[in-house]
RNA sequence: GCGGAUGUAGUUCAAUGGCAGAACUCCAGCUUCCCAAGCUGACCACGCGGGUUCGAUUCCCGUCAUCCGCUCCA
């Protein structure tokens, strides 16, 4: 059973190590900005790729981009970032809670049944949200007061400027998601790549959301990293490949060592679905402070490019040379934070193993396939650096490996499970003679038997014997 | 941003209005060599800025950061 101090532990840990700093530490940190150490952004860059080599290189249909973070102001007025990504928020002065204007004005109409119309409250200014809580005396949904502050609008979007003056006409947004660069490039990869529907577009990058309320370690941050894909498909038969997107995502976790235990999925309710979407289903890990969204599939209808087309007064419709006809494309996307998917990752592999008499062996148990460190290169002892140190050179040209020769062979040992390596390499006194080198799974604690009755392992075919061992 | 709690070596914890201790980690040396060895030594901390005081890590104020709730999302 995970607890909050298991959370602690990994977090300790991951400084310890270097997975994960504090961000600018030394001038006593920045809220919620978190430095991935060596051991860090090995394993991130580990989970990326095999995000991109099952998503872009082995799936036949999709292809990769990756766009700019600055792009062209209209783009967010386009995708409703500009004028939905922000919330109008209230603060009662009574009891303190907070409130978004527009959530308490539409409960208090539903109440008592006011109807103000389709449009809603869309489009409204601050001074109308206000006027209208004034008006009507809608109370705090908390307290029952009438006591609010001015609604303060919250916009998602961290702005900056381009050129050398900060005047309005250079304002330009970092990219509050990295889908648009891929809406915006639809027609471009579709012309280029030579692609017919169904196929799919992927990125990783940067993203930047000033949210109100991050933590959790790298869970929620203000900067992050996604992994998204655009899937672009024939209306009507979106439903299908939605399934089977998120049949595909479930396999990449999977495959990568998540157990069903601390994965679910949760399907969004009609309520809360954004509106851009018909269906939203969510993946969800069992993190040590509770469940937490992990991946979003949804579905996105066509709501993207047909925007895109609107502001930008491009054709981006499809057509389709077998039935000769025009549409727009409806859009299926999974959206993965990594430093989300990443801190998965480290959660899942974290583990502590009774020894007896209370020592206790802390290990990380990734797969090998994102262990930042592959293999660990040992000598028995110091006066066989030389040798084993020969050994690292020739497999660094293939795998990320680690030599060290500090303290006794059994400390090294504990080193590496508790970075998650999975495989040692031992050169020992008989290594001179034999030309073998004994092999150590991480996971077993064993030596690799490779023939009955011969735990050793020549050295001139280490390259082979590793070669497919890192795959998934 | 609001409410509550907390800030002491890399980590986990002590103590104190008057020289801030330990364990583990890390580093050097000796020794040993297949799963936390041992011995010797070294390095390293009161988040930051003010105030009170002869003197503040300790008391007060501010600030920054972290954690827990509200809220939001990948």
């Amino acid at each position: 059973m995970p607890t909050e101090k298991s959370m602690e532990r990994i977090v300790a840990l991951a400084k310890t190590r270097g997975f994960v700093y504090p961000g600018s530490d030394i001038y006593g940190g920045l809220a919620n900005s978190w430095d991935y150490g060596p051991l860090g952004v090995q394993l991130k860059n580990n989970v990326k790729a095999a995000w991109w080599r099952k998503f872009v290189q082995e799936n036949p249909y999709n292809v990769g981009v990756d766009c700019a973070i600055l792009m062209n102001p209209q783009v967010w007025v386009a995708s409703g970032h500009v004028g939905g990504f922000s919330d109008p928020l209230i603060d009662c002065r009574q009891c303190k809670a907070r409130n978004r204007a527009d959530k308490i004005i539409e409960d208090f109409n539903k109440e008592n049944n006011i109807d103000i119309g389709n449009a809603g409250l869309d489009g409204w200014s601050n001074e109308q949200l206000v006027g209208y809580i004034n008006d009507n005396n809608v109370p705090c949904p908390q307290c029952g007061g009438h006591n609010f502050t001015d609604v303060r609008k919250f916009n998602l979007m961290f702005k900056t400027f381009m050129g050398v003056t900060e005047d309005s006409k250079s304002e330009v947004f970092l990219r509050p998601e990295t889908a648009q660069g891929i809406f915006v490039n639809f027609k471009n990869v579709q012309r280029s790549s030579r692609r017919k529907l169904p196929f799919g577009i992927c990125q990783v990058g940067k993203a930047f959301r000033n949210e109100i309320t991050p933590g959790n370690f790298i869970f929620r941050t203000r900067e992050f990293e996604q992994m998204e894909l655009e899937f672009f498909c024939e209306p009507g038969t979106d439903m299908e490949w939605f399934l089977y997107w998120k049949d595909y995502c479930r396999n990449w976790l999977k495959s990568l060592g998540l157990k069903d235990d601390e994965l679910r999925t949760r399907d969004h309710t009609p309520e809360e679905l954004a509106f851009y979407s018909n269906a939203t289903t969510d993946f969800e890990f069992l993190f040590p402070f509770g469940w937490g969204e992990l991946w979003g599939v949804a579905d996105r209808t066509d709501y993207d490019l047909k925007q895109h087309m609107t502001h930008s007064k491009e054709d981006l419709m499809y057509f389709d040379p077998v039935k000769n006809e025009k549409f727009i494309p409806y859009v299926i996307e999974p959206s993965l934070g990594a430093d989300r998917a990443t801190l998965a990752f480290l959660c899942s592999a974290y583990d502590e193993e009774e020894m007896g008499e209370g020592d206790v062996r802390t290990i990380m148990r990734f797969h090998p396939a994102l262990a930042p460190i592959k293999i660990g290169i040992l000598p028995l002892s110091a006066k066989l650096s030389d040798k084993a140190e020969a050994i690292y050179t020739t497999l660094s040209k293939d795998f990320f490996c680690e030599f060290d020769d500090r303290q006794s062979i059994g400390k090294r040992y504990r080193r590496q499970d508790e970075i998650g390596t999975p495989y040692c390499v031992v050169y020992d006194f008989e290594s001179d003679n034999d030309g073998c080198v004994e092999i150590r799974e991480r996971d077993s604690m064993l030596k690799v038997e490779f023939e009955p009755g011969n735990v050793r392992f020549p050295i001139d075919h280490l390259r082979e014997y590793f070669a497919d061992k890192f795959t998934f």
